[in-house]
DNA sequence: GCAGTGTGTCATAGT
DNA sequence: ACACTATGACACACT
């Protein structure tokens, strides 16, 4: 269950993200329900209840607190930390304050830095809907608020909990600055903040994107359709006031590097607006016969628009989007579209990175801003003449949707020179598709069937067929790393592998089940021989001792040709061949001692002859003078059965090796025995011993060796496992800098000043502010604030 | 004849 | 002290 806890967090997190990338939200329980536990279980742990609180105790038991310094749980950790390290930015930083704002800072040809600020409504607060999930507990004022907006719809979609302003803008001419950013260190994970906090929440049974403008969160149900210019006008004085307060736990924590100096500047300087979305709807209206006007929040946008230029807000010239509550139905359009500008981007995931940006420059090719990447919910803009300048917060209503059904249908690979440039910095454009739309094969994979119950026009099924392998082999990836950790980390494949490893490796891959029967109890089953052996016992003992002239005597007549001892059958039971030949490692042993074969062995006579002259030493002696009449029986006997027949011992050796002290004591009283003979007795007993012993040794000694050898399979197991896991691992890693090289890329290419020109990466750079925003400012600006922090915490110490 | 292996035996230490 | 066991070392048999 570790092992499988493991995997199942690594695979969650990596899949989590990686949809969190593409922009969709996705409830992973919902798919795996049937067959396994909630994966807040397999993660949390079975007492784990389904709150957010407990992610935090997941936090604390994966930041390994529980972990022993030298356990080899560590490697995992330290692997899986940076995976999980990420999610808890979800939930840190989706929830509390799930407005993004960004800021374009620029020096002006007097070098004054200035800054563009674009605030929008068009916030993408992710409802968890059900209230459940990863929604950040720990800030009571961010889930006050969305509590308080969820209340009205809470899966509407368009709760309007939050509020995104970005700076940025979103225009349809791109600059290819994908060579500008190849540090994705920090602006990477300034990314992944902004998407995270925007799109994934792995709590929420289904992803819910609220379109809220600041205003709402004193009036968080506010219908898109009832807004007035008053409200637009009382909205914008709402976000002009909260430009740099933002909602949720982000009030207040604004400081002057990122907050507050920096918009004061812009509020001074005056910044220049940008082509609002609601400006590029009418134009595109004009072009393309949308739905009634009413309908959709497109069409508050010129008196916002009008609003947003007269009102003296920091945002100057920049609509505030009406917090619109549209249909689901156009949200779900909108979604469509974004569902399928994901299709394609997934398709040329592999080229996003440079053909998204060399393709945006004022080319309106349709598939240009499909090709950035999965991040597409940033990367859908693309090239219009219309719009140049929608902001990027604008970008992301969703009242868009209704309007531009015709745009991201299929038609969309056909050329097309209208394509709005809607899309934004906000990931809500992708998150709704998802959200909603439930036509497409994405929706249809994660998403609940009431959401994807109402709709789909732009759904294209061959669009979808790619995502569905794609997805589907996520899947099955982290399905095959379940199967991983069932097999305790490690593949049969692998295991097969590796037996074959290690059956080449090893003559000795004895498995010791079937290792010969144990001495002892070959030395019961014996006993029954031992009593037959007994019958040629008295036929003359080969006395055999270095100090009894009687044994030298009884050799030369008792032994005459290397008799075998076949008692040995018994007793040695486990030297039988026939039990050898079960034993791979004893089956290169080409040894045919026949002497432990029974007499019927036809082999005896002559094999036993031949090797008796070539003893030499003790043995030598022994067979110098071999009586022709001994028999086959003789042939077959030992050394000390020899010598205990010649010397007319009244009992088997057997019973002199096997009895009891006792009863061995009390064998040698009964008879009387001549010293000689007692000695050859003692000897024969000892030998015999001896023998048993050293059989039990050297078996004890091949066990050893065996075990050692499962030991070292084991270790191998555990290697190839761990090498696995690695490039799991390094696999993961991997696509998650792909894909934010990629969102990095796609970000600026969207990026425009004022005057609608792009940012050069080379120049500046995204930082993420501890407050939320999202700020576009001068590298040397970034690297100097990122210097700030540092020397506070110094003075601080000091 | 040599090498590898199995086996028996001895010496020795330990139980 | 004795019996027994374990094991290294050796010699030998066998392939």
């Amino acid at each position: 269950m570790l092992y499988l806890k493991k995997y199942f967090t690594e695979g969650l997190i990596q899949f989590t993200i990686l949809l969190s990338l593409i922009g969709v939200r996705v409830d992973v329980d919902t798919y795996l329900n049937s067959q396994l536990p909630p994966l807040r279980e397999i993660i949390l742990g079975p007492s784990s209840a389904y709150t957010q609180t407990q992610f935090h105790n997941l936090r604390n038991t994966l930041d390994g607190y529980g972990i022993h310094p030298k356990s080899v749980d560590l490697d995992y950790f330290f692997a899986s930390r940076r995976l999980l390290n990420q999610v808890r930015q979800l939930d840190r930083l989706r929830v509390p304050s799930t407005e993004v704002s960004a800021w374009l800072v620029h020096r002006d040809p007097e070098g004054v830095v200035s800054a563009s600020v674009q605030s929008g409504p068009s916030s993408i607060a992710l409802d968890n809907g059900n209230g459940g999930g990863l929604d950040d507990v720990s800030n009571p004022e961010g889930s006050a608020m969305r509590g308080g907006v969820g209340g009205g719809a809470p899966e509407s979609g368009y709760s309007p909990s939050t509020e995104e302003t970005l700076g940025a803008v979103a225009p349809q001419d791109t600059q290819d600055h994908g060579n500008g950013n190849d540090d994705l260190t920090k602006e990477d994970i300034d990314l992944i903040d902004i998407l995270w906090r925007q799109d994934v929440d792995l709590g929420a049974g289904r992803e819910v994107f609220n379109y809220s403008s600041r205003h709402k969160e004193s009036e968080p149900e506010k219908q898109p359709l009832e807004e007035s210019k008053e409200d637009a006008e009382r909205e914008e004085e709402g976000w002009r006031n909260g430009l740099n307060l933002q909602a949720g736990q982000t009030h207040g924590q604004v400081d002057g590097e990122t907050g507050e100096s920096i918009p004061e500047q812009l509020s001074s300087l005056g910044v220049q607006s940008s082509l609002s979305l609601q400006e590029c709807l009418r134009l595109l209206e004009a072009t393309f016969p949308f739905g009634e006007e009413p309908e959709f929040p497109g069409a508050v946008a010129p008196e916002l628009r009008e609003s947003g230029e007269e009102g003296p807000s920091t945002s100057r010239g920049l609509p505030l989007l009406p917090q619109a509550e549209p249909s689901l139905d156009l949200e779900q359009q909108w979604q469509d579209i974004m569902a399928i500008m994901e299709l394609q981007d997934m398709e040329v995931n592999s080229t996003a990175d440079s053909s998204f940006l060399s393709d945006h420059p004022g080319s309106s090719s349709p598939t240009s801003g499909l090709e950035s990447g999965s991040l597409a919910n940033f990367g859908l803009s693309s090239p219009t003449p219309i719009n140049q300048d929608v902001s990027l917060h604008q970008a992301s209503l969703p009242s868009c949707s209704q309007d531009f059904p015709a745009f991201f249908s299929p038609e969309l690979d056909a050329p097309q020179s209208h394509r709005p440039a809607l899309l934004s910095l906000s990931s809500s454009n992708s998150s709704n598709v998802n959200s909603t739309f439930g036509s497409t094969n994405l929706t249809g994979l994660f998403l609940p069937a009431p959401l994807n119950s109402t709709s789909n026009i732009s759904s294209t099924p061959a669009l979808a067929d790619p995502l569905n392998s794609l997805l589907e082999e996520a899947m099955l990836d982290e399905i095959s790393l379940l199967d991983l950790a069932m097999e305790e980390g490690f593949s049969q494949a692998q295991a097969s592998q590796l037996e074959d490893e290690l059956d080449s490796d090893s003559g000795l891959s004895l498995d010791s089940s079937r290792s010969p029967a144990s001495p002892s109890s070959s030395e019961t089953s014996c006993s029954s021989a031992a009593s037959s052996s007994a019958t040629f016992s008295e036929e003359g003992a080969v006395g055999y001792s270095t100090d009894s002239e009687v044994t030298g005597e009884l050799e030369e007549g008792a032994v005459g040709g290397h008799q075998p001892e076949h008692n040995k059958f018994c007793r040695m039971s486990y030297q039988d061949p026939s039990q050898f030949q079960h034993l791979p490692q004893m089956e290169h042993v080409g040894h045919n001692h026949t002497y432990n074969l029974p007499p019927s062995s036809p082999l005896h006579p002559e094999h036993t002859l031949l090797p008796a002259a070539k003893r030499s030493g003790r043995d030598g002696k022994m067979t110098a003078a071999s009586p022709p009449q001994h028999d086959l029986m003789d042939k077959q006997s030992s050394r000390d059965e020899r010598r205990a027949r010649a010397m007319k011992i009244p009992f088997s050796n057997e019973r002199i090796i096997n009895l009891p002290v006792e009863e061995f004591n009390e064998l040698l009283a009964k008879h009387r025995l001549s010293e000689a003979q007692l000695a050859l007795i003692r000897d024969i007993r000892r030998r015999g011993k001896n023998k048993m012993a050293a059989q039990n040794c050297r078996k004890r000694k091949l066990d050893t060796i065996l075990s050692l050898e499962e030991g070292v399979d084991s270790l191998r197991r555990d290697k190839a496992r761990l090498l696995k896991e690695k490039a799991e691992f390094v696999r993961s890693i991997r696509q998650m800098k792909q894909k934010v090289h990629s969102l990095y890329q796609e970000v600026f290419s969207q990026l425009r000043d004022e005057d609608g020109r792009p940012y050069p990466p080379s120049e500046y750079a995204l930082q993420y502010s501890s407050d939320g925003s999202v700020l576009v400012m001068p590298r040397h600006l970034a690297t100097e604030q990122a210097r700030k922090p540092e020397k506070k915490q110094k003075d601080k110490k000091k």
